[in-house]
DNA sequence: CTAAATTGTCCCGTATACCGGGATTCTATT
DNA sequence: AATAGAATCCCGGTATACGGGACAATTTAG
């Protein structure tokens, strides 16, 4: 018994006709993905395992809505549960498809001569990250390029402290930096900044300058000069570095260097295809 | 044997008569959610980039349906695409999660007490990895143990040619090897595996002796004995090596220290609630 | 340069797959 | 053993996603 659908055929011709902005929302697309992505979400570095109740909780979701949907997501994966009965954690899965991720940029090959031109003209070592949300990992060092395909090291640190971290989070979302403000700012030597206000401050400095700079504020000793790189959608989720200890490079250096390494920044992001 | 359903009611029967037709599975849950992962599954290191037909012709479904996927996904932040007319991709958003699997394992709390005595006690150098689908990637080690949370070095080699690769890989399911077999075998020494039915062999070796051995497959004159570490649904994810010079240990070492092995990685498995 | 073929995007009625309140079962606590 | 609280299951109703097909934007052929 099918009685619901009956709409008038003669609104149909007129359908065309009208194409208002307005009407036609950013629709985000099919609702249960939403869902999952939103429970995806929930799971941080400081909730790492959640039970059905917290997560209805954090979610707002009705309990058996929620109950059905973290099965399904079991079942593909995307999550795995302590036990039969117990709290759900991120599943493996995501761990696979993230390295995925990950050894499938472009960035790796096309970065290389660069990175390794601004070792050469610099003189001092170089470094190519990518931001996980939380760190800026490591993929590429002049003289040692990693190759993610045959295996690597890969080195990471905590955004706040480091050039290339504050070179990304300078141009990330306000969710995304949100999300990283919440987890805390550690501290690792007595100029780290950790306190959020003075970070915000930071990355509006490095954003009207177009670099960012580490005065020792991870390692003593050690300062680095970053600029951020752009994959071709314009987001930036790279950074390169040059670092040099502290009592080499005079603070006239830096505006040079910084020169050199934004030159060499937007143009491993116009490699990647960015404003192309 | 097995009972499909226990509801006997005759009331029903008018309005619902063909409940098993077509789907007698154990329900995969959410219809969409299946879809949606079998997407991101058809993304490899051998295939990064996919237009949407492309993605049609391996996925078997239909071109509006997974035109309507595929916009969602990247609403979604899981796929992202090139341009605005262009190939899919995995998304940023799958590493960043990807990381955090990896930061909230349990795994590094838990397996360094083991780690560390399984280095004293043999005097060698003890390696903790997990399993990414490719590569073995090191997420401890004696003597330096790593903090996933305060920034740190990840090593990683493919699974072929190292113990903890092989100790893992011996038993996973059929889908996870076949996948892993399709992307080829890289050499590295001249005793490295690259033929699938002798890896194959070797690996049916390895489960039936509870441990696997790598005999310079990776790097000349490194020894290797390794033995898997299940999670507590049972699943094998993890292993810890032990590595030494070949000239140190003779051919009859090997088994003693296998048992070592394997009594200090099934001690992790335990301490990770495998079992309890 | 035009035409044909291929590929991506959009529309829409229909069938179905999901929603969520509430009953039921299981586990933890007193 | 009894109670409370959480997880799981059920099922009717309806919102939702499906997919054929039209249309638009490319690319390739003529």
């Amino acid at each position: 018994m099918m009685i619901i659908s009956r709409i008038p055929e003669q609104v149909i011709i007129l359908n065309r006709i009208d194409r208002p902005p307005t009407t036609t929302r950013p629709d985000e697309g099919l609702k249960s993905l939403v869902k999952v992505v939103r429970v995806l979400h929930v799971f941080s570095r400081t909730a790492r395992a959640l039970s059905l109740a917290e997560i209805c909780q954090r979610t707002g979701y009705p309990r058996s809505t929620t109950h059905r949907l973290l099965s399904s997501m079991r079942e593909a994966g995307l999550l795995d549960q302590d036990r039969n009965r117990d709290r759900y954690r991120l599943g493996l899965k995501l761990y696979e498809l993230g390295n995925t991720v990950l050894a499938n940029m472009d960035l790796h090959r096309e970065a290389r001569p660069y990175v390794e031109a601004l070792g050469r003209l610099t003189g001092q070592v170089v470094h190519l990250a990518v931001f996980d949300g939380r760190h800026a990992v490591v993929i590429g060092k002049s003289e040692s390029q990693i190759d993610a395909t045959s295996g690597a090291f890969l080195e990471s640190a905590p955004a706040h402290c480091t050039s290339v971290g504050k070179a990304i989070l300078a141009y990330q979302p306000d969710a995304v930096l949100d999300t990283f403000l919440a987890e805390g700012l550690a501290r690792f030597t007595d100029t780290t900044i950790t306190d959020p206000a003075v970070l915000r401050q930071e990355l509006e400095l490095t954003r009207s300058r177009g670099y960012s700079i580490d005065q020792a504020e991870h390692q003593p000793g050690l300062n680095c000069v970053a600029a951020p790189i752009r994959d071709l959608s314009g987001r930036v989720f790279a950074a390169v570095s040059v670092s040099g200890a502290a009592w080499k490079t005079p603070p006239s250096d830096v505006g040079r260097v910084a020169k050199i390494v934004i030159h060499h920044a937007d143009a491993i992001s116009r490699a990647l295809g960015h404003g192309a």
